[in-house]
DNA sequence: CGCAGTTGTGTTATTCTATTACGTATGCCA
DNA sequence: TGGCATACGTAATAGAATAACACAACTGCG
């Protein structure tokens, strides 16, 4: 399904670098990680990072202006909808999504009239290890 | 319900100004049109933002870092999300708010084990009058 | 082969977004 | 009166993202 394209050096980092971590890092965090590997600039992260969400291998979190590698599994059908669970304790980040939930969503908005194309879904809490620490 | 608090100068002109616009605007975009007004640093703006956020006059926009006031009749009660619908051709945005959905979501995330608290739900796409007008 | 087109790269500079830090003024109320 | 909370103004800085320019490697094709 998701041919995995060829990755250059440059994308193979960054993208070793999101999936090494729990959480998500802002294009700047990966900057600073990546200088032992030559980087210098903010477009060298930009650019892979852009060529890596359009391969669905990463993803944007808009609410935290951070990135997250793509965790495996939950590779969504094509068109469903990827939520996302933030614990704003750890940092982690959980992927939901589910077709039904993606299908009702879509239906509600588009009683407006309003055609979606693409949705931000962000959730922000305690994740499950967090609650039961705070208890 | 919604005891409208007493509003200082510069947060008023901060809502008049988003009140006056289809669509959201940017802190600096605000900036700018109060400059005639007297205002001179972002953080006038923010600050300014900060307050109507909490009051629930103004929703922050994370998909497109800016900020549109709360259509009145909507305001959903506590608890509810409020989802907005941003059409990517004309800017307006539609704000929508449902009880039996918020529950809904809310159980789906919650399955997982997380306690949401807040959450961010932003749709792209086109309005009603942008398809007809492409069609 | 030569050449155009695409993709990736590196660098510098700039724009846009948001916050920190510091000092001041005002109202409230114990 | 003094302490506290809130708002204000200004300057400086941090953080996020893009623009502009030049070069290298690869592909397909006449």
């Amino acid at each position: 399904m998701n041919e995995r394209p060829e990755l250059t050096r440059n994308q193979t980092l960054v993208l070793s670098k999101l999936e090494g971590q729990e959480g998500p890092l802002s294009a700047y965090q990966l900057l600073d990680l990546l200088r032992d590997d030559g980087f210098r600039a903010p477009l060298q992260v930009y650019r892979a990072l852009d060529k890596l969400m359009r391969a669905g291998l990463v993803h944007r979190l808009e609410s935290l202006n951070a990135f997250v590698a793509c965790s495996g599994h939950a590779h969504a059908h094509a068109g469903d909808v990827t939520a996302f669970a933030i614990c704003d304790q750890c940092g982690q980040v959980i992927e939901l999504s589910d077709r039904l939930v993606s299908e009702r969503l879509d239906e509600w908005v588009s009683k407006t009239g309003f055609k979606p194309t693409g949705a931000v879904l962000e959730f922000r809490g305690a994740c499950a290890a967090c609650q039961a620490r705070a208890a």
